[in-house]
Order: structure tokens, then C-alpha cells, then sequence
DNA sequence: CTCGACATCTGGTCTAGACCAGATAAGTCA
DNA sequence: TGACTTATCTGGTCTAGACCAGATGTCGAG
């Protein structure tokens, strides 16, 4: 059976001329799974097929129970220069916004103590961000910061740049980062407010921050859907 | 419905436990799904979903019409350090192994020529290779030089690393490197050779390298399974 | 013993339905 | 008008089959 005679494929291939030619903007529905299985004269399981292969190709994404999209361009996020979330966005063009879902003060698990090098069972604010583009959810972050180490953090304004509050609020100053990228399952705290499925898979970004003196200074998790997001980085 | 009613959750944890519990060695092979379906009471779509799942999880893996194996660790990739793969896999007591799939000249397109900066329709090396990992093909790749710039490339050893070749036989040495990491649909020709299904998402890497002189020596293509990598950066 | 034909096993694709739960729009009542 | 209820629409999950094609193992012929 060659590629032709596959109907999802050839479903998908319809699908991806329409997208091309009508030129569907970003985040428009696209018709419903039964509709579509109306059109082409199968199962809703094939049309399924199609959209999921299309999915993986980032060319579309879906709303819990409320139907497909048509993907917006990603956002390419260079680690290496020293930007934040906000001015990444502004030089894209894009519209972004940042949500902090939660903030508060926690036991460090094992791993974020060792990775702060704090003494196991320490206390760590753990601040939670959700930022969107163009209103659709994109990242789930978890960040840590040792809590002796910056007092009244909590009172500060979460929702702008932390590296910016860092350096102008307690004089700390990233020196060095450290960078892990894995496509991995993302964190079930974060389905819901991605709208995505438990346990479909996303970009997860680590990130430790050091000072000048090669401290760390703070750590994060960030869960990326695979479509939104291109890392780009430069070595010297 | 919560998640203990959803059977492909249900059939997927007692997996998940199996595996870990009874310590499957990586790169076994699971159950049929035609045996899984009626060990469970359940449809072989049901088990299937339970498979995909896991894949998404990057917990097991499938070969084409051979069934269902455990995935082996990620090996991961830290384009900072100037280690070539051997160097990697040694380091993390992997085997690792390359084949060299085809190495001519060709007319490079557009992008190809763009990031080489050539003359458009200059011609190219064009090498591609397909790396494993205890046997597992991981990494398909497609490698770009200047056709004039390094002369009898062919003639020499291309399961090497071109890094070292490139120093030692031409005196080019790489200064600067550009990375760009974005999870995309694995290219069609890539997908036999790494056994997975056409339209399958995996981790793309685009690498173009530099010379002292700025000048761009060498661009290439990487598709990574998804699972078997995870990359690691340090910015300074 | 080796090589090729063939049967069997595997996942890949698909049909034709079903019921469920969340999202949404329509309609109702204060 | 504005809040609440309800019907409808959506995708999410599942059944019980079917046939196909590639991968593999078996077994006989040479």
C-alpha cells in the first residue's frame, strides 16, 4: 500500500492544500471530525488520523472538546541572548502575556535543593507562570529561588522579567546558564491550562542560573507545546 | 470521567509497572498488542492507545511491523562542548555506531546555499549519515560543504568526525557555531532508515559552523528520534 | 548445509457504529 | 438586562470486528 492509497494521508493532503490556498489564519477552527468524516466519506477514526498526523507536524493543535486550529507561527527563543520573555516577543511581533498562577513558599523537593545547592528540606518559593501568545496558552513554568537568599520576594511584581528584578531590586546578576532541552511528557499540573491532553508530549526547557561568582541563583522547569517554540543557539 | 475509568490509562500503568518492577532490559520487546488486548478485555485500539501513550512518554518505542521495545536511555547532546559523537557516546558508556548513506555532489538549494554563502545552484557536498545507538538507528543526517572550497572530500573517511577533518586535513578550524532545536516532522527520507512511521515528529537540529574568519564551513541537518536525546547548553 | 517458497505473526489502516463529558450557544426566568 | 438552565455540539474513549503489507520463522528442495 503506498502513500496514495493511505486515506488519512490523502485527507491530510486535502487538508494542508486548503490551509495553503484559502490561507486559514492563525488559530481559526477548523470543521468539526464529524463534519470532515461527512465530506470524505469515512470514519471519524480516519479523520482523526489525518488531524493527529497533522498535529505532529505542528501544523495544528487542539482545544479540549472544543475542536482544532490552525497553529501560529513559533516563537524563537535564543537562551544565549541575554532577552526576556517579553522583548523575544516585541522583536517577533507577536503578542504575549504572562500569568503568574500561583507563588508561594514550599519544601524544595531533592532535586531543586541540590540543583540550588541548598540543604535538603529547605524552603524555596516556588512561583508558577503561564505565558500566552496571541491568547493561547504556550508555556507552563515552575521557578524556584532559595527563599533566605531573597527576602520579600513574594511582594515584588512576578509577572514582569525576574532577572530584571534580580539585578535591580537585590543586586544579583546572571552570569552563566545552564540549558537542558528533552521532548517530554508534560507535567500533569500543566495539561489543563495548556489544553492539551495528560501525558502528550511537549518541549521541557531546565534552566539554572548562576552568578558571578557561580552561585546558583535559580531554577526553572518549562513546559513548551513542541508547535510554539524553536530554540536557537549560538557558541563561541 | 477521571483518569482510573480511562482503560488505555489503566493498561498503561500496569505496563509502566511491569517495566518497572520486572526491570525489562532496554531495547526487549513487549507483548503483541493482539495478546496485550485480550490479557486486558479490551480492543486492540484500546491497547494501542495505552502504546502511543507510552511513546509520547518516550518509555517505549516501535518497529515497523516488529512490535513494541523499551527505549534505552537519552544520550545527551551539548553542542557546547566540543566533543564529536564517538566522544559523547564514550563518555556515557554507550556503543555507538555510523553509517555513511550516500556522500556526492549536488546542486544545493536554495536555503543550503543561502547559509553556505554560495552562489545560488553552486554545487555541494551533500553526506548523509545515520547514527545508532546500541544498534538503534537515532540520528539521520544530511551534511553540507562547499564542493570548492575542500576538494577530494569524497576520498577521505566520512564516518569520521568532520570536525577533525576538517582541522587536520583542510586546516579549517571551527570558531563559532549556530543551532536551531525545534521538535518537526522527521524527513521522508529519513524515516525508513529510523524505522518510524512518515509524518512522525522527532527533534530536528540545524547546525551551521563557523570559521575564524566568520565564513560558513559546513551546514547540517539532524533528525533525532525524540526520545533518544536530550540537549544541554551552557551559556556564559 | 544453504537458499528460497510459504505460512504465520506483527503492526498499520479502516469500518460502523456507541456512549461520555466538557464547552458552548440558546432559551428561560427573575 | 443579567443570571441560570438546558439542549446541542465538540472531541474523548471504546467495542468488535475486517483486511493489508511487511517481518520473520519454518521447512523442503537442491
Amino acid at each position: 500500500m503506498n502513500d496514495q492509497n493511505k486515506q488519512y494521508l490523502h485527507i491530510r493532503n486535502q487538508l494542508v492544500a486548503e490551509l495553503a490556498a484559502e490561507r486559514f489564519k492563525a488559530q481559526s477552527k477548523l470543521p468539526s471530525e464529524r463534519e470532515l468524516s461527512e465530506r470524505y466519506g469515512c470514519t471519524r477514526v480516519t479523520v482523526r488520523e489525518a488531524l493527529m498526523q497533522m498535529e505532529a507536524e505542528g501544523l495544528i493543535y487542539r482545544r479540549n472538546r472544543r475542536g482544532w486550529f490552525v497553529t501560529p507561527p513559533r516563537l524563537v527563543f535564543s537562551p544565549t541572548r541575554k532577552l526576556n520573555f517579553m522583548q523575544m516577543v516585541d522583536e517577533q511581533n507577536r503578542q504575549g502575556e504572562t500569568r503568574v498562577a500561583s507563588a508561594e513558599v514550599v519544601i524544595g523537593d531533592a532535586d531543586t535543593c541540590r540543583e540550588l545547592m541548598l540543604v535538603p528540606g529547605e524552603k524555596v518559593y516556588e512561583i508558577i507562570r503561564i505565558r500566552s501568545l496571541e491568547g493561547r496558552p504556550v508555556l507552563y513554568e515552575f521557578i524556584y529561588f532559595s527563599q533566605s537568599r531573597f527576602p520579600d520576594l513574594l511582594d515584588q511584581p512576578l509577572a514582569q522579567s525576574l532577572t530584571v528584578l534580580l539585578q535591580d531590586h537585590y543586586g544579583e546578576r546572571i552570569a552563566r546558564e545552564q540549558i537542558r532541552i528533552t521532548s517530554a511528557t508534560i507535567d500533569p499540573r500543566a495539561t489543563e491550562a495548556l489544553e492539551v491532553l495528560p501525558g502528550r508530549s511537549g518541549v521541557c526547557i531546565q534552566r539554572r542560573r548562576l552568578n558571578l561568582k557561580g552561585e546558583p541563583v535559580e531554577m526553572d522547569i518549562e513546559y513548551w507545546l513542541s508547535d510554539a517554540i524553536e530554540v536557537q543557539v549560538d557558541t563561541h
